[in-house]
Parts: structure tokens; sequence; C-alpha cells
DNA sequence: AGGGGGAATTGACGCAGGTCAAATCGGGGG
DNA sequence: CCCCCGATTTGACCTGCGTCAATTCCCCCT
């Protein structure tokens, strides 16, 4: 692994204020691995055997169930995930796939468990980012049940703003079948909806967004710090 | 608050572990509480002051936004709740309302942070409790985003069978709108849904429910162990 | 520059589930 | 035992979003 790897990890709240020679033991075994864009990482139903950490590239944590599937989460860099399934040993929930070629850092969950039972100020941190995952969840679901489709649409298109520095113009970060199933529609309503914004002031040419007026979106997103 | 009361979250598989000092310690200045139906005690947005624990009665947690709620989930005794904006000291991202008349222990969320970075084998516990509500969301989310109404409803069916040990015959054990609201639809599709499922062999009489074809209902559910 | 192929858009249409309003049910209080 | 009131059901209707099937677009490859 190069140490840089090693050294952003270690930089991550996860693992920042555990003891050096508690992170030196679990990464014992830890090892880098590239992998090209679109492929499958882990596999929902199977046992999580570690703790994966993307170090460059991103991620997809999706769902599958009966034929279909559902984007569930997008992870940037530098960014743990699967945390909950190698805390209890059980089987994942999602499955991953890389959008981009990755890097991702792998550690043995049996080490990380060993660790965070060793080390108290670790095993605080690992709750502080469980906590962080449950809470993103919880507003996720809120999207989805409170409010419609055009209304999430708006919501994210405001998040990626806010992302860009507040800029009025920016690109559109994936692609867009991607985004509608993360926003729980299908590509072809996400057309229309971003089609139907453009009454709120949003202008789309491909990948690229521009909003030329905030207040109104924000008006119809309902944005609200409990969900966005 | 009763002994009884102290004893019984002391046996919570959150509190089993640690130590009994940091347990009277994180207790000193905990109190019950009696509630009556109806009441809510938490509300979104407020910051967290308490760790909850339902000791007595049922307790709906659910959010609002512009004047729509949504029931987020439902709890029953012994358990443990909000413990994530606890944890991170952050605002409550769901409200909490009494359904019955309910005893709830609050315990004062700085203690408890106090505690958990004390004893880490209560660390321990709190982080396999959090994964465990993680996870717990998740499956709402994946159910929400790939399954219909129908079908939702039929694998909550099956669930409440199984929690009356597979019973054919049992009782909802909430209003019909509350379950409609946690399973994401309205009253009124839930109503059409139950009919809708009697060609799947349930039979409803008001709160009174009966399975006669578990297998074909679990067809067309699509029960799946990483979603119920 | 041309061509191939997946992504995105568009159109036509259907349907699941929402909305609104009007019965009807059912359980608790007097 | 009757009444009252909220919960539930039912009906009629609507609409947001999905589905299916063409195009069209865009990007990469040669």
């Amino acid at each position: 692994m190069h140490s840089d790897d090693r050294a952003e990890i270690r930089s991550l709240r996860l693992f920042r204020n555990m003891s050096t020679a508690n992170f030196d033991a679990m990464m014992h075994a830890a090892y880098a691995q590239e992998f090209p864009a679109q492929l499958q990482l882990v596999r929902q139903g199977t046992r999580a055997t570690f703790l994966h950490v993307l170090v460059e590239g991103s991620i997809e944590l999706f769902s599958e169930w009966q034929g279909r599937d559902s984007t569930m989460a997008i992870l940037r860099p530098v960014s743990s995930f699967i945390l909950a399934a190698c805390i209890r040993d059980a089987p994942h929930l999602m499955s991953a796939r890389t959008l981009d070629a990755s890097r991702v850092v792998l550690i043995p969950s049996a080490d990380l468990r060993a660790a965070f039972r060793r080390d108290a100020d670790f095993a605080v941190d690992v709750v502080e980012e469980l906590a962080r995952c449950y809470r993103s969840m919880v507003r996720h679901t809120k999207s989805l049940k409170l409010r419609s489709a055009r209304e999430r649409l708006a919501a994210y298109l405001l998040k990626l703003s806010a992302r860009n520095g507040n800029a009025a113009g920016f690109a559109l970060p994936y692609e867009k079948r991607l985004i509608a199933s993360y926003l729980g529609i299908t590509p072809e309503s996400l057309s229309r909806a971003l089609k139907a914004l453009a009454a709120e002031g949003v202008y789309v040419q491909g990948a690229r967004v521009t909003l030329t007026d905030r207040d109104r979106l924000a008006a119809l997103a309902g944005l609200d710090e409990l969900m966005d």
C-alpha cells in the first residue's frame, strides 16, 4: 500500500484519534486494491470480511431485489463504507460497485473489531461515524417519504450547487440514470422533471446545470436542515 | 424511578455489559416519567438532551415537513431511542409521540456520552446498538425504494404473523392509519390494498387478520432476509 | 471524419396510488 | 342501551410517475 494511502486513512475522522500502536496493528493485514470502473466489489447477502475505505475514485452503494435495483448512496473519497456490517459481523444489506476506476483499502473486519474493543478512543470515533451514517440514511428516507420526485430533485440540485460553493452553474457529477435511481425515480421521469423545473429557473444542457433563481427553487424544494 | 425499571434497563443489550459503577454514575440523574397517549415528547429540530428508554407503552417516531408527516418507526418496550442524536449532540431528525400511555426513562445525554467514553465495554455495545438501528433503517429504505405498496403490505403482514409465532390469525397491533403511514401510503390505499390481498389469502375483519395461504403471500411479498 | 453504442430524451399510454367527499363502522362515555 | 365522534371504508376521479418504444444525442474509437 502507498504510504500516501496510509496517511490519508489515518487522517480520517474515523481513525484520527486511535493510538498509533492500535492503528498499526489494525492495518497490519490491510491492503490497497485498484478496481476498474463498473466492477462490483461487494455483493449483498455475503458476509462482511473487510472494512472498505475509498481512497480514490467513486463508489455506488445499491440494493437489489427481484431483478430491480436502487442506488442507496454515492461515495466520494476519502470515506469508509460498510462499517455497520463489519461491526455486527453480519451479511451486507447493500452491494457496492465502482463508478470510476477506484483505489480501495481493505481492512480485515476481525482486525477492526479487535481494534475498537481494545481502544476506547477509536470506539468513540466508530460510534460517531455510525451515528453519522444512520442520520444520513434517516434524511434519505425522510426525503423519500415526505417529498415528491420534483421536490427531491430540486433539493438535490441545490445540494450540488452548495457543494460547488453555491455556484449558479455546475456539472452533474454522475450519469443521470444514477441520479434518478438515487432519487427513487426512473431516468425518464428525471428527464421530464428537469424540464419541468425550467419554470423554477433551472436550465440544463447535457450535464451542465444553471440555476437562475435559487430562492424560487429553494421554496419549491422546501429546503430543511433536518433533511438536506 | 421504580427499581423494576432500573433492572429492566440494566438488562438491555445496550447496558448489560457496562460496569456497575459506570451504570450507576450514568443513571444518577436519570428519572422515569409517565406520559399519556398521544403526547409528543420529542420535537424534531430540538437538541437531544436525553436518551430515552421506553419501559412500558408504545412510541411512534415520525418526521414532519411542510405540514405532512410520516411514521418512521414504531417502538415497543423495552428499547432505547434517539441514541444517534445523543451521541452526536445534534438536533433530532425525528419527532416522537406516545401511542398509548407510556413510561419512559430519561438519561441525560451528557451522562451517556461520559459513560461510553469511560467504559470500553459500553462503547462496544453502543456501537452494536447503533449498527442495528442503521441496518434497520436501511431495510426500511430498501423496502420503500424497491417494493410496491402491496408488496410492502404483504411483507408487513408476514412479519406480524411471525411476531405472533407464525399464527395464521392475529390482530393488527396499531391503528390502520399508523400502519399506512409507516408503509408510506395513505389510509385509503391501505384499505384497498388489504382488500386486494384477499386474492392471496388475506382476510380482514376490523383489526383481525387471517392468512390462509402463507406461501402465496410470501411469494407476492418476495420475502428477503436482507430486507425483512 | 465516420460510425457504433450506450445514455438521454421524447411521445403515447397505462396504472398505482393520491385526493376529496360521502357513507359506514365501532368503541367508549353517559 | 344509545349516542357521538373519530377511524375506516367506499366511490369517483385525478395525476404523478412508470413502462414501452422510438428517436436523438453524445462520446469514444478507429
